[in-house]
DNA sequence: ACAGTGACTACAT
DNA sequence: AATGTAGCCACTG
């Protein structure tokens, strides 16, 4: 796997249930904060490499589950967020300022 | 080695 | 406020 991956990986394992974070934050923790990108593609491969991580705990930086399509018809991003008290409506999370959470920050 | 790609973002209309 | 555009950069074939 690839080394950045892993490095995505380990920062998503940290995020509480009932927060979210994004994209941007998880790169600028790792030191590279252009890569908002690449944390995108590790996601969408972290269903076969760390199924067991809350890859719905990832959204974009406003808020909203970009990355819904990638799931599982079984379980949605929506479903698995709404377990979490976290309310979604339009694909957006309601209040994302109260529930962000920023590994720089919170960590 | 090289060019194409994308679960992003910031900035400009 | 809502779109459009252009950088971004590690990964992949």
């Amino acid at each position: 796997m690839p080394d950045f991956y892993s490095k995505v990986y380990e920062l998503v394992a940290l995020i509480p249930s009932g927060r979210v974070t994004t994209y941007g934050a998880i790169a600028k923790a790792l030191g590279s904060a252009s890569s908002s990108r690449l944390v995108g593609i590790a996601m969408n491969h972290a269903h076969e490499l760390r199924p067991d991580l809350p890859v719905h705990r990832v959204v974009n930086r406003n808020g909203l589950l970009t990355g819904k399509h990638h799931f599982t018809d079984r379980f949605t991003m929506e479903q698995l967020l709404s377990w979490e008290r976290i309310m979604v409506v339009d694909d957006q999370i309601v209040d994302i300022s109260s529930v962000r959470w920023d590994p720089l920050l919170d960590l």
